[in-house]
DNA sequence: CACCTGTATCGATGAGCGTCAACATAGACG
DNA sequence: CGTCTATGTTGACGCTCATCGATACAGGTG
């Protein structure tokens, strides 16, 4: 159940290709708000193996893979379901199922939205 | 004890700024010793108190902070310390002390490198 | 020196998470 | 329809972590 439902971290404003949930950390001090949409997307990348995860689908072909092309974590298959599960779920990987295999793919606009988080907005001293 | 025991988690290259951990995540699939340092550093900002702490002081002025300043995140004070310490273990924030207050200040260059983390290598899609 | 303020540490507690084995489901193929 | 492969789900276990109150330490002030 809740196939379609993935909490997106970022504004859906249609147009906008993407609106991130916050400005960069060093313009503002985050709110409770901001903090807790943020930390979400930090905390989905804090595992090892999640990491592995997405950045063997982020840099597969065309920005997709199947389970089986990643699933060589040195974790059980169970295992990387569920941090895929867990990826998906924090909006950074979207699924599609493909006759037998299922293929994950990366949400490009909220890798963008995390760049520009970290991204300097004053260099400057 | 291990006042001065900072595990960075960037290469110190002399003479290089910013010598990032690992490649962008879209680049190449991340080794388990890339992840599990990359991962260290998001899961330092994966909470909410943690975030919240850090862009405060990377918004204030001239990059540092008193934590009188930025100890009003609705916890106690006690797990405001406790957090500063894990963001200074994890590398992202130093502290000195001046004085009757503590003063914490951000790793520019550990900002840099992981903004470079995220950027994507291929914006083409 | 006594006292006050600011910050760190300690010990405990409760919640959350990563992991696995076992089982369930989906599609392909005969 | 039966079976095989690929993937997701469930339940349980152990560990980590976020939080707090109490306490300790540091430094300024009288």
């Amino acid at each position: 159940m809740s196939n379609t439902k993935a909490l997106p971290l970022l504004d859906p404003a249609p147009g906008e290709a993407a609106a991130p949930c916050c400005p960069p950390l060093t313009e503002r001090p985050f709110t409770a708000d901001e903090a807790e949409t943020a930390a979400r997307m930090f905390k989905a990348l804090g595992d090892p193996v999640r990491l592995r995860l997405f950045s063997a689908v982020a840099s597969h072909e065309g920005g997709e893979a199947c389970v089986c092309d990643i699933s060589d974590v040195g974790v059980s298959q169970p295992t990387v379901s569920h941090h895929l599960k867990k990826l998906k779920e924090a909006g950074l990987l979207t699924s599609e199922r493909r006759g037998t295999w299922v293929f994950y793919r990366v949400e490009p606009s909220v890798l963008a939205a995390m760049g520009r988080l970290l991204t300097r907005a004053a260099p400057t001293s």
